[in-house]
DNA sequence: AATGAATGAGTTTTCATTCAT
DNA sequence: AATGAATGAAAACTCATTCAT
């Protein structure tokens, strides 16, 4: 009886998170789909089947929805950028691009919803993305300073050059995340992240 | 009188050409502030200093306004692509960059308002970008594979070239577009240009 | 065991009437704020720290809630009416002044809730407000009617001269109820029940 | 053609003018049978027999509506009270009581929506009742204090005195706009304006 | 050609109430 | 008896579009 009730509570509380995360999902391909202002929230209730009001035991309004899609989704991404302790080699760099394709194509309906809102609104760009793209820019800049300092790279600017780094991983995520072009394996990524540095570094050029 | 009328009606035509513009650089502007979804068929009738209605003397509907904006300003970006007579060297896909980054610029606003807007609907995405974009790319492989051909360029697929080459584009433009970046001057484009080529040709390496 | 049965339900009954009694003050208090049409459910059980839907364990529904108050609080009405047996001298009219400003300024909340649900709703009006406003008015005009029948009073119109007492009580009720003046303290209405009464009597005039 | 100009523009000004009191008047009556919460926007469209959105070229919102009931037929009591040059014997404070019965009577929906607006919502008190109600007063104790500085009077307290004077008017009118009385006629309310002033001067009592 | 007025079809959100546990 | 969860019904308000003038 006495332990019953922990269980009871974590029961319950368990469920909710589990609706919550229906929801979230559910809006989150919508979202996706249809842009954050094309989907209605008839639209979300009923991908989850439930009534529309049942929404807001949920969530706060239409806008909580996508806030909480990103912050609960979100940092997905730290991880990735937490886990990057020292960026010093060009090793450690591709394996940053790895891990970035890897969580981007991952969530892909969550990454194709984040860049759409972010493109027009200013809160979503500055509390989500300022932040963390801005964080790994100064990574990616710092290793390029290091190299310029060990004589490795000739003395470009660096920030140019983390808005070229960045600029590769776009070209190769944004046909996957607008879904003109299927979202490559484990492998293919690899294969990108390898070639996207070995140009970096030495170019396409036949050396 | 017999000779009026043509003058006349050419003067009204002029007339009528002369709203149309200022109604689609009203709409264009506020698609690239508020977006297409967020903005009202009043609002771009209140920065013309016209009745809603009157709008629909110019345009369909309000999708119509859109699609003229594509059309109508998505013409300039034709002839960039027409002047490319041909890329087969290095120094014309600098050229090649520096007119892109012209034209970029220069519509700011249509370009925000068309990326995304085809970031969401197919329809746009096909029947504007993805001829234009598959063209340029068409052209950039080309000149990849003749590089590879004479030896010059070591032998990488040419599509991943090309979404390497368009990135590095994007890297540049995106913070631009989305206003976190002051638009470069022509000077500084050009120098992005040359950038961007030489660290495709050689890398960022010190050679 | 047979005893305790009794004494058991008795102790759960005062449990039930203590909660419901929790209900209507805390009802009472927020529907002389914000009215009753702008009190929700939610409001009543958040105040007494209930869940929403056990309020329906006390209260058919919210309206039951409102008839409550008006039927559990306005006897104390009754009791003042009651007191009065005989209302037939100035001295007795002045006592139920008195009493009057007592029961309304104790139950000031109530009051003006039951004032304004009553300048809207019939039935609210007719069960609770008609009957013992007409009885009030009744015993002032049977008060006036000996008075003029002893030759004390002009022979005015008892029913009119009825609705200027209670025009006067409600002259020193209405900004306290309304708030925009502070209760009289005790003191000070037994002050206003004389005077209202020697104008009554009297006038203002210096005879 | 030169002079159509201004006909035309006031025709149509007209027009607007006279739909806007339809549906004020139309929201005044509904607003006084139900009060402004019971009533839908759907409720005043329909009486005015327009589009529930057809609302909303003419009022910003549906406060907006109350707000305009209560500006635009709220200056009838401007003019009463304008008219009120000298308060400074009897005879005028009959009139007084005369012509603010004759304003209340001429529009008892008005007045009754007022009322009960007032009872709760602060904003609507301050910006339209006390202004006036306080302006009225004032008068009313300046008489008073002429009076006693006279020796006409008994010296009283003018505040006190001034809202005997007011609750004889409640007394009289509130009755007639809760509906639970016919409203008098102007025969009948000026004897009650007399009957008032005679009782505040002299009493009932028979001296 | 220009437009004021009208509106249908939605849209988000609220809230009293029910019901299974 | 207590309540979390669910919801139908309605509310205010928006907006692209039509139409008569």
């Amino acid at each position: 009886m006495v332990d019953d009730q922990p269980v009871k509570t974590s029961r319950r509380d368990r469920q909710i998170q589990r609706k919550r995360r229906e929801i979230i999902e559910a809006a989150t391909r919508l979202f996706s789909e249809k842009g954050y202002g094309g989907t209605t929230t008839r639209d979300i209730a009923d991908a989850v089947d439930i009534g529309e009001s049942t929404l807001y035991n949920y969530f706060e309004n239409k806008r909580d929805i996508l806030l909480a899609i990103i912050t609960e989704t979100g940092f997905l991404f730290d991880d990735v950028i937490g886990q990057v302790k020292r960026l010093d080699n060009r090793q450690a760099l591709v394996e940053l691009y790895e891990k970035a394709f890897n969580v981007f194509i991952s969530r892909i309906a969550f990454t194709r919803t984040l860049l759409a809102q972010a493109w027009m609104d200013n809160e979503i760009l500055e509390s989500f993305v300022t932040y963390r793209l801005g964080h790994i820019a100064g990574l990616i800049q710092a290793l390029i300073q290091k190299e310029i300092d060990e004589g490795v790279f000739r003395p470009i600017d660096p920030a140019q050059g983390a808005r070229m780094a960045i600029g590769m991983f776009l070209g190769a995520m944004v046909p996957v995340l607008r879904g003109t072009e299927p979202p490559p394996t484990p492998a293919e990524y690899r294969r990108i992240s390898e070639g996207i540095v070995t140009v970096l570094w030495d170019g396409i050029g036949n050396h």
